[in-house]
DNA sequence: ATTATCTATAGATCTATAGATAATGC
DNA sequence: ATTATCTATAGATCTATAGATAATGC
Protein backbone atom coordinates (compact mmCIF):
# COMPACT_ATOMS: atom_id res chain seq x y z
CA UNK A 1 0.00 0.00 0.00
CA UNK A 2 1.39 3.48 -0.93
CA UNK A 3 1.06 6.35 1.20
CA UNK A 4 -1.70 8.44 -1.48
CA UNK A 5 -4.13 4.97 -0.30
CA UNK A 6 -3.09 5.26 3.29
CA UNK A 7 -4.27 9.15 3.55
CA UNK A 8 -7.14 8.03 1.34
CA UNK A 9 -7.88 5.36 3.67
CA UNK A 10 -8.14 8.14 6.66
CA UNK A 11 -10.25 10.27 4.96
CA UNK A 12 -13.86 10.42 4.60
CA UNK A 13 -15.85 10.08 1.20
CA UNK A 14 -16.06 14.16 0.90
CA UNK A 15 -12.71 14.95 2.07
CA UNK A 16 -11.13 12.29 -0.47
CA UNK A 17 -13.19 14.08 -3.05
CA UNK A 18 -12.30 17.64 -2.40
CA UNK A 19 -8.47 16.39 -2.59
CA UNK A 20 -8.93 14.81 -5.52
CA UNK A 21 -10.52 17.68 -7.12
CA UNK A 22 -8.45 20.82 -5.90
CA UNK A 23 -5.72 18.49 -7.40
CA UNK A 24 -7.56 18.18 -10.69
CA UNK A 25 -8.63 21.77 -10.60
CA UNK A 26 -4.98 23.03 -9.73
CA UNK A 27 -3.47 20.77 -12.98
CA UNK A 28 -5.99 20.95 -15.78
CA UNK A 29 -8.31 23.87 -15.02
CA UNK A 30 -12.21 24.12 -15.14
CA UNK A 31 -12.31 22.87 -18.46
CA UNK A 32 -9.69 20.61 -18.97
CA UNK A 33 -10.94 18.48 -15.38
CA UNK A 34 -13.15 15.94 -15.33
CA UNK A 35 -15.79 15.04 -12.77
CA UNK A 36 -15.38 11.52 -13.86
CA UNK A 37 -11.83 11.47 -13.00
CA UNK A 38 -11.82 13.53 -9.50
CA UNK A 39 -14.42 10.58 -8.43
CA UNK A 40 -12.15 7.71 -9.79
CA UNK A 41 -9.03 9.73 -8.33
CA UNK A 42 -11.13 9.64 -5.14
CA UNK A 43 -11.81 6.32 -5.26
CA UNK A 44 -15.45 6.70 -4.95
CA UNK A 45 -18.03 6.15 -7.24
CA UNK A 46 -19.05 8.99 -9.84
CA UNK A 47 -22.30 9.67 -8.40
CA UNK A 48 -20.52 10.51 -5.06
CA UNK A 49 -19.57 13.93 -6.66
CA UNK A 50 -22.78 15.30 -6.94
CA UNK A 51 -23.86 13.88 -3.90
CA UNK A 52 -21.45 16.16 -1.78
CA UNK A 53 -20.90 18.63 -3.76
CA UNK A 54 -23.90 19.18 -6.48
CA UNK A 55 -21.78 20.19 -9.62
CA UNK A 56 -18.46 20.65 -10.83
CA UNK A 57 -18.73 24.88 -11.20
CA UNK A 58 -19.57 24.45 -6.77
CA UNK A 59 -16.90 22.98 -5.92
CA UNK A 60 -14.59 24.97 -8.41
CA UNK A 61 -15.47 27.80 -6.87
CA UNK A 62 -15.43 26.48 -3.07
CA UNK A 63 -11.82 25.86 -4.25
CA UNK A 64 -11.34 28.99 -5.68
CA UNK A 65 -12.46 30.73 -2.22
CA UNK A 66 -10.60 28.61 -0.15
CA UNK A 67 -7.30 29.62 -2.46
CA UNK A 68 -8.26 33.50 -2.58
CA UNK A 69 -8.18 33.36 1.11
CA UNK A 70 -4.57 31.97 1.37
CA UNK A 71 -4.12 34.58 -1.06
CA UNK A 72 -5.30 37.23 0.84
CA UNK A 73 -3.31 36.54 4.36
CA UNK A 74 0.19 36.55 1.64
CA UNK A 75 -0.36 39.91 0.53
CA UNK A 76 -1.37 41.09 4.35
CA UNK A 77 1.16 39.88 6.39
CA UNK A 78 4.23 41.58 5.69
CA UNK A 79 2.59 44.85 5.29
CA UNK A 80 0.98 44.11 8.89
CA UNK A 81 3.89 45.80 11.27
CA UNK A 82 4.02 49.38 10.25
CA UNK A 83 7.37 49.95 12.44
CA UNK A 84 9.45 47.94 10.41
CA UNK A 85 12.38 49.87 7.88
CA UNK A 86 11.52 49.42 4.19
CA UNK A 87 14.51 47.25 4.21
CA UNK A 88 12.96 44.88 6.53
CA UNK A 89 9.37 45.32 5.26
CA UNK A 90 11.30 44.33 1.52
CA UNK A 91 13.33 41.35 2.90
CA UNK A 92 9.89 40.24 4.74
CA UNK A 93 7.67 40.33 1.76
CA UNK A 94 10.34 38.55 -0.49
CA UNK A 95 10.94 35.63 1.46
CA UNK A 96 7.58 35.36 2.63
CA UNK A 97 5.72 35.49 -0.48
CA UNK A 98 8.77 33.06 -1.79
CA UNK A 99 7.82 30.67 1.29
CA UNK A 100 4.16 31.15 0.33
CA UNK A 101 4.82 30.63 -3.44
CA UNK A 102 7.06 26.99 -2.85
CA UNK A 103 4.20 25.91 -0.60
CA UNK A 104 1.67 26.33 -3.09
CA UNK A 105 3.39 26.20 -6.55
CA UNK A 106 0.74 25.33 -8.67
CA UNK A 107 -1.10 28.56 -7.64
CA UNK A 108 0.47 31.17 -9.94
CA UNK A 109 0.06 29.04 -12.92
CA UNK A 110 -3.98 28.62 -11.45
CA UNK A 111 -4.44 31.87 -11.11
CA UNK A 112 -3.48 33.43 -14.04
CA UNK A 113 -4.34 30.69 -16.20
CA UNK A 114 -8.04 30.39 -14.89
CA UNK A 115 -8.51 33.98 -13.46
CA UNK A 116 -7.04 35.79 -16.15
CA UNK A 117 -9.14 38.53 -17.67
CA UNK A 118 -11.38 36.25 -20.15
CA UNK A 119 -12.40 33.98 -17.49
CA UNK A 120 -15.67 33.64 -16.01
CA UNK A 121 -14.72 33.87 -12.42
CA UNK A 122 -12.38 37.19 -13.14
CA UNK A 123 -14.81 38.92 -11.40
CA UNK A 124 -15.59 36.81 -8.72
CA UNK A 125 -11.71 36.93 -7.72
CA UNK A 126 -11.11 40.59 -8.26
CA UNK A 127 -14.03 41.73 -5.84
CA UNK A 128 -12.19 39.59 -3.75
CA UNK A 129 -8.87 40.99 -4.01
CA UNK A 130 -8.52 44.17 -5.06
CA UNK A 131 -9.42 46.15 -2.07
CA UNK A 132 -6.39 44.34 -0.07
CA UNK A 133 -4.07 44.76 -3.16
CA UNK A 134 -4.85 48.64 -2.55
CA UNK A 135 -4.05 48.35 0.77
CA UNK A 136 -0.87 46.32 0.60
CA UNK A 137 0.71 48.98 -2.17
CA UNK A 138 -0.35 52.52 -0.21
CA UNK A 139 1.36 50.58 2.95
CA UNK A 140 4.63 50.30 0.86
CA UNK A 141 3.82 53.94 -0.83
CA UNK A 142 3.88 55.12 2.47
CA UNK A 143 6.77 53.40 3.61
CA UNK A 144 8.58 53.68 0.09
CA UNK A 145 8.13 57.87 0.90
CA UNK A 146 9.65 58.18 4.42
CA UNK A 147 12.69 56.64 2.99
CA UNK A 148 13.26 58.40 0.36
CA UNK A 149 12.24 61.56 2.52
CA UNK A 150 15.48 60.17 4.80
CA UNK A 151 17.35 60.34 1.52
CA UNK A 152 17.62 55.81 2.10
CA UNK A 153 15.75 55.18 -1.55
CA UNK A 154 15.14 56.58 -4.66
CA UNK A 155 11.57 57.66 -5.78
CA UNK A 156 9.37 54.78 -6.67
CA UNK A 157 6.05 53.85 -7.89
CA UNK A 158 4.96 51.24 -5.07
CA UNK A 159 3.37 49.24 -7.75
CA UNK A 160 6.51 49.35 -9.89
CA UNK A 161 8.42 47.89 -6.86
CA UNK A 162 5.51 45.32 -6.54
CA UNK A 163 5.61 44.15 -9.77
CA UNK A 164 9.18 43.70 -9.98
CA UNK A 165 9.13 41.71 -7.03
CA UNK A 166 6.21 39.54 -8.14
CA UNK A 167 7.55 39.05 -11.16
CA UNK A 168 11.43 37.60 -9.99
CA UNK A 169 9.63 35.87 -7.39
CA UNK A 170 6.48 34.06 -9.08
CA UNK A 171 7.89 33.76 -12.62
CA UNK A 172 11.11 31.18 -12.15
CA UNK A 173 8.39 28.50 -10.66
CA UNK A 174 5.81 29.44 -13.73
CA UNK A 175 8.46 28.69 -15.59
CA UNK A 176 10.16 25.73 -13.67
CA UNK A 177 8.55 22.82 -15.64
CA UNK A 178 10.12 24.27 -18.55
CA UNK A 179 13.66 25.74 -17.38
CA UNK A 180 14.05 22.34 -15.82
CA UNK A 181 13.55 20.38 -18.58
CA UNK A 182 15.25 22.73 -21.08
CA UNK A 183 18.66 23.96 -18.92
CA UNK A 184 19.61 20.62 -17.27
CA UNK A 185 17.42 20.76 -14.17
CA UNK A 186 18.94 24.36 -13.09
CA UNK A 187 16.00 24.69 -10.10
CA UNK A 188 15.76 20.57 -9.46
CA UNK A 189 16.85 21.10 -5.95
CA UNK A 190 13.80 22.93 -4.20
CA UNK A 191 15.39 24.08 -0.98
CA UNK A 192 18.52 25.14 -2.41
CA UNK A 193 17.16 27.18 -4.79
CA UNK A 194 14.09 28.48 -3.02
CA UNK A 195 17.30 29.67 0.03
CA UNK A 196 19.44 30.78 -3.56
CA UNK A 197 16.15 33.05 -4.72
CA UNK A 198 15.56 34.88 -1.33
CA UNK A 199 19.06 36.30 -1.41
CA UNK A 200 19.33 36.83 -5.16
CA UNK A 201 16.30 38.88 -5.51
CA UNK A 202 16.74 41.02 -1.78
CA UNK A 203 19.99 41.96 -3.49
CA UNK A 204 18.33 42.76 -6.61
CA UNK A 205 15.62 44.89 -5.28
CA UNK A 206 18.09 46.52 -2.87
CA UNK A 207 20.49 47.63 -5.47
CA UNK A 208 17.36 49.24 -7.69
CA UNK A 209 16.44 51.15 -4.96
CA UNK A 210 19.64 52.71 -4.11
CA UNK A 211 19.65 56.69 -4.39
CA UNK B 1 -19.67 46.68 -41.29
CA UNK B 2 -17.02 46.26 -38.65
CA UNK B 3 -13.44 45.72 -39.60
CA UNK B 4 -13.05 42.47 -38.52
CA UNK B 5 -16.15 41.64 -41.14
CA UNK B 6 -13.96 43.32 -43.39
CA UNK B 7 -11.03 41.20 -42.95
CA UNK B 8 -13.50 37.81 -43.13
CA UNK B 9 -15.24 38.95 -46.33
CA UNK B 10 -10.95 39.33 -47.92
CA UNK B 11 -10.01 35.68 -46.82
CA UNK B 12 -10.54 32.50 -47.85
CA UNK B 13 -12.49 29.99 -46.00
CA UNK B 14 -9.35 28.24 -44.73
CA UNK B 15 -7.77 31.27 -43.56
CA UNK B 16 -11.02 32.53 -41.54
CA UNK B 17 -10.81 29.21 -39.65
CA UNK B 18 -7.40 29.56 -38.89
CA UNK B 19 -7.68 33.38 -37.57
CA UNK B 20 -10.93 31.82 -35.20
CA UNK B 21 -8.99 28.80 -34.06
CA UNK B 22 -5.53 30.67 -33.42
CA UNK B 23 -7.58 33.60 -31.51
CA UNK B 24 -10.05 30.81 -29.58
CA UNK B 25 -7.18 28.18 -28.97
CA UNK B 26 -4.76 31.04 -27.40
CA UNK B 27 -7.71 32.13 -25.25
CA UNK B 28 -9.18 29.63 -24.01
CA UNK B 29 -6.38 26.56 -24.45
CA UNK B 30 -7.16 23.14 -26.30
CA UNK B 31 -9.91 22.03 -23.68
CA UNK B 32 -11.63 25.49 -23.40
CA UNK B 33 -11.81 25.57 -27.15
CA UNK B 34 -14.67 24.54 -28.67
CA UNK B 35 -14.55 23.68 -32.37
CA UNK B 36 -18.45 24.94 -32.78
CA UNK B 37 -17.20 28.15 -31.41
CA UNK B 38 -14.43 28.53 -33.64
CA UNK B 39 -16.11 27.95 -37.15
CA UNK B 40 -18.81 30.92 -35.84
CA UNK B 41 -16.30 33.16 -34.97
CA UNK B 42 -15.45 32.19 -38.85
CA UNK B 43 -18.66 32.35 -40.10
CA UNK B 44 -18.61 29.16 -41.70
CA UNK B 45 -20.79 26.21 -41.09
CA UNK B 46 -18.79 23.60 -38.50
CA UNK B 47 -18.57 20.90 -41.63
CA UNK B 48 -16.07 23.26 -42.61
CA UNK B 49 -13.85 22.68 -39.78
CA UNK B 50 -13.18 19.43 -40.53
CA UNK B 51 -13.18 19.45 -44.15
CA UNK B 52 -10.16 21.70 -44.00
CA UNK B 53 -8.36 20.63 -40.97
CA UNK B 54 -9.78 17.30 -40.04
CA UNK B 55 -9.62 17.13 -36.28
CA UNK B 56 -9.32 19.64 -33.38
CA UNK B 57 -5.56 18.60 -32.50
CA UNK B 58 -4.57 18.48 -35.70
CA UNK B 59 -5.34 22.49 -35.98
CA UNK B 60 -3.89 22.90 -32.97
CA UNK B 61 -0.28 21.21 -33.43
CA UNK B 62 -0.27 23.46 -36.54
CA UNK B 63 -0.73 26.28 -34.39
CA UNK B 64 1.85 25.62 -31.63
CA UNK B 65 4.05 24.62 -34.17
CA UNK B 66 3.97 28.27 -35.58
CA UNK B 67 3.56 29.75 -32.56
CA UNK B 68 6.91 27.75 -31.34
CA UNK B 69 9.48 29.47 -34.51
CA UNK B 70 7.58 32.60 -33.56
CA UNK B 71 9.60 31.91 -30.18
CA UNK B 72 12.53 30.31 -31.64
CA UNK B 73 13.43 33.90 -33.49
CA UNK B 74 12.85 35.41 -30.40
CA UNK B 75 15.28 33.81 -28.66
CA UNK B 76 17.94 33.37 -31.18
CA UNK B 77 17.96 37.26 -32.36
CA UNK B 78 19.72 39.12 -29.65
CA UNK B 79 22.51 36.49 -29.21
CA UNK B 80 22.98 36.48 -33.12
CA UNK B 81 25.55 39.31 -33.03
CA UNK B 82 28.48 37.85 -31.54
CA UNK B 83 30.89 41.18 -31.76
CA UNK B 84 28.73 42.88 -29.49
CA UNK B 85 29.45 44.04 -25.50
CA UNK B 86 27.73 42.68 -22.59
CA UNK B 87 26.23 45.50 -22.09
CA UNK B 88 24.49 45.81 -25.73
CA UNK B 89 23.63 42.46 -25.81
CA UNK B 90 21.71 43.10 -22.58
CA UNK B 91 19.91 46.32 -23.88
CA UNK B 92 19.10 43.94 -27.09
CA UNK B 93 17.50 41.07 -25.16
CA UNK B 94 15.65 43.22 -23.01
CA UNK B 95 14.04 45.28 -26.01
CA UNK B 96 13.68 42.75 -28.62
CA UNK B 97 12.00 40.77 -26.20
CA UNK B 98 9.59 42.90 -24.60
CA UNK B 99 8.39 44.05 -28.13
CA UNK B 100 8.13 40.48 -29.14
CA UNK B 101 5.76 40.24 -26.08
CA UNK B 102 3.85 43.39 -27.06
CA UNK B 103 3.33 41.69 -30.03
CA UNK B 104 1.91 39.03 -28.84
CA UNK B 105 0.54 39.59 -25.81
CA UNK B 106 -1.23 36.15 -25.36
CA UNK B 107 1.71 34.22 -25.98
CA UNK B 108 3.33 34.07 -22.45
CA UNK B 109 0.15 32.75 -20.75
CA UNK B 110 -0.45 30.01 -23.84
CA UNK B 111 3.19 28.58 -23.28
CA UNK B 112 2.79 28.79 -19.59
CA UNK B 113 -1.06 27.55 -19.43
CA UNK B 114 -0.76 24.90 -22.53
CA UNK B 115 3.07 23.95 -23.10
CA UNK B 116 3.95 23.16 -19.00
CA UNK B 117 4.97 19.72 -17.53
CA UNK B 118 1.45 18.46 -16.86
CA UNK B 119 0.76 19.15 -20.33
CA UNK B 120 0.17 16.81 -23.41
CA UNK B 121 2.23 18.84 -25.34
CA UNK B 122 5.12 19.32 -23.45
CA UNK B 123 6.99 16.79 -25.19
CA UNK B 124 6.93 18.43 -28.54
CA UNK B 125 7.59 21.83 -27.13
CA UNK B 126 10.32 20.88 -25.25
CA UNK B 127 11.86 19.08 -28.59
CA UNK B 128 11.69 22.01 -30.96
CA UNK B 129 12.92 24.50 -27.98
CA UNK B 130 15.17 23.15 -26.12
CA UNK B 131 18.47 23.22 -28.57
CA UNK B 132 17.79 26.73 -28.88
CA UNK B 133 17.63 27.62 -25.43
CA UNK B 134 20.45 25.98 -24.71
CA UNK B 135 22.60 27.65 -27.29
CA UNK B 136 21.14 31.16 -26.18
CA UNK B 137 22.85 30.34 -22.30
CA UNK B 138 26.02 29.45 -23.59
CA UNK B 139 26.42 32.79 -25.81
CA UNK B 140 25.15 34.55 -23.35
CA UNK B 141 27.69 32.67 -20.55
CA UNK B 142 30.37 33.45 -22.91
CA UNK B 143 29.76 37.24 -23.46
CA UNK B 144 29.50 37.08 -19.46
CA UNK B 145 32.24 35.37 -18.58
CA UNK B 146 35.00 37.91 -21.25
CA UNK B 147 33.34 41.14 -19.15
CA UNK B 148 34.42 39.57 -15.63
CA UNK B 149 37.95 39.33 -16.82
CA UNK B 150 37.99 42.75 -18.03
CA UNK B 151 36.16 43.18 -14.50
CA UNK B 152 33.27 44.93 -15.93
CA UNK B 153 30.46 43.07 -14.55
CA UNK B 154 30.14 40.71 -11.24
CA UNK B 155 30.13 36.91 -12.03
CA UNK B 156 26.60 34.85 -12.45
CA UNK B 157 25.63 32.40 -13.52
CA UNK B 158 23.61 33.30 -17.58
CA UNK B 159 20.18 30.73 -16.24
CA UNK B 160 19.91 32.83 -13.48
CA UNK B 161 20.94 36.77 -15.83
CA UNK B 162 18.19 35.30 -18.42
CA UNK B 163 16.04 33.61 -15.35
CA UNK B 164 15.82 37.45 -14.13
CA UNK B 165 15.36 39.36 -17.72
CA UNK B 166 12.42 36.90 -18.69
CA UNK B 167 10.87 37.26 -15.14
CA UNK B 168 10.97 41.24 -15.54
CA UNK B 169 9.79 41.28 -19.01
CA UNK B 170 7.08 38.77 -19.13
CA UNK B 171 5.25 38.49 -15.86
CA UNK B 172 3.58 42.24 -16.22
CA UNK B 173 1.92 40.91 -18.72
CA UNK B 174 0.80 37.82 -17.39
CA UNK B 175 -0.53 40.04 -14.59
CA UNK B 176 -1.56 42.64 -16.69
CA UNK B 177 -5.38 41.68 -16.47
CA UNK B 178 -5.14 41.73 -12.77
CA UNK B 179 -3.07 43.94 -12.22
CA UNK B 180 -5.05 46.81 -14.74
CA UNK B 181 -8.41 45.29 -12.63
CA UNK B 182 -6.95 45.69 -8.89
CA UNK B 183 -4.50 48.54 -9.64
CA UNK B 184 -6.52 51.66 -11.08
CA UNK B 185 -5.20 50.68 -14.76
CA UNK B 186 -1.25 51.05 -13.41
CA UNK B 187 -0.64 49.67 -17.60
CA UNK B 188 -3.26 50.87 -18.98
CA UNK B 189 -1.18 52.86 -22.03
CA UNK B 190 0.43 49.78 -23.74
CA UNK B 191 2.58 51.80 -25.76
CA UNK B 192 3.87 54.04 -22.58
CA UNK B 193 4.08 51.18 -19.93
CA UNK B 194 6.10 48.91 -22.36
CA UNK B 195 8.79 51.71 -23.11
CA UNK B 196 9.15 52.96 -19.64
CA UNK B 197 9.47 49.28 -18.67
CA UNK B 198 12.13 48.80 -21.07
CA UNK B 199 14.21 51.12 -19.58
CA UNK B 200 13.19 50.34 -16.22
CA UNK B 201 14.45 46.57 -16.48
CA UNK B 202 17.93 47.93 -18.18
CA UNK B 203 18.63 49.75 -15.28
CA UNK B 204 17.56 47.02 -12.90
CA UNK B 205 19.26 44.34 -15.30
CA UNK B 206 22.69 46.53 -15.23
CA UNK B 207 22.56 47.94 -11.63
CA UNK B 208 22.35 43.56 -10.61
CA UNK B 209 25.63 43.60 -12.63
CA UNK B 210 27.69 45.63 -11.49
CA UNK B 211 31.08 44.43 -9.95
C1' DA C 1 -13.43 16.01 -62.48
C1' DT C 2 -12.25 18.30 -58.63
C1' DT C 3 -12.98 21.19 -54.94
C1' DA C 4 -15.96 23.43 -51.69
C1' DT C 5 -20.04 23.67 -49.09
C1' DC C 6 -24.34 22.29 -46.83
C1' DT C 7 -27.67 19.47 -43.93
C1' DA C 8 -28.28 15.84 -41.02
C1' DT C 9 -26.73 12.76 -37.83
C1' DA C 10 -23.70 9.33 -35.77
C1' DG C 11 -20.62 8.58 -32.01
C1' DA C 12 -18.17 9.84 -28.05
C1' DT C 13 -17.83 12.04 -23.78
C1' DC C 14 -19.29 14.28 -19.74
C1' DT C 15 -22.41 16.18 -16.19
C1' DA C 16 -26.24 15.30 -13.56
C1' DT C 17 -30.14 12.83 -11.55
C1' DA C 18 -33.58 9.12 -10.41
C1' DG C 19 -34.54 5.50 -7.69
C1' DA C 20 -33.22 1.46 -5.08
C1' DT C 21 -30.45 -0.29 -1.31
C1' DA C 22 -27.33 -0.34 2.60
C1' DA C 23 -25.42 1.81 6.72
C1' DT C 24 -25.89 4.73 10.72
C1' DG C 25 -27.63 7.25 14.74
C1' DC C 26 -31.35 8.00 17.71
C1' DA D 1 -35.43 8.55 10.12
C1' DT D 2 -31.51 10.15 8.19
C1' DT D 3 -27.43 9.79 5.77
C1' DA D 4 -24.52 7.51 2.52
C1' DT D 5 -23.80 4.69 -1.35
C1' DC D 6 -24.71 2.13 -5.64
C1' DT D 7 -26.47 1.09 -10.45
C1' DA D 8 -28.50 2.73 -14.33
C1' DT D 9 -29.55 6.18 -17.35
C1' DA D 10 -31.18 10.69 -18.86
C1' DG D 11 -29.67 14.90 -20.90
C1' DA D 12 -26.41 17.98 -22.70
C1' DT D 13 -22.52 19.00 -25.35
C1' DC D 14 -18.99 18.32 -28.59
C1' DT D 15 -16.25 16.16 -32.29
C1' DA D 16 -16.46 13.96 -36.44
C1' DT D 17 -18.39 11.99 -40.68
C1' DA D 18 -21.72 10.55 -44.39
C1' DG D 19 -23.86 11.80 -48.28
C1' DA D 20 -26.05 15.19 -51.23
C1' DT D 21 -25.49 19.47 -53.74
C1' DA D 22 -23.29 23.54 -55.63
C1' DA D 23 -19.30 25.89 -57.51
C1' DT D 24 -15.04 25.87 -60.11
C1' DG D 25 -11.35 24.86 -63.40
C1' DC D 26 -10.06 22.35 -67.27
Amino acid sequence: MNSEDKIHQELDTEAKILLAAEKEFMLKGFAGARTTSIAEAAGVTHAMFHYYFRTKEKLFDRIITEKIELLKDALMKPVADMDLTLDEMIRNIIEGHLDFIAANPDLPRFIIGELSGNSERFALFLDKISTYAQIMISRMQEKIDSAVAEGLCCHIDARTLMMDIASLNIFPYLAAPIVNAALDNYMADADTFLEQRKKDNYATIMRKLKP
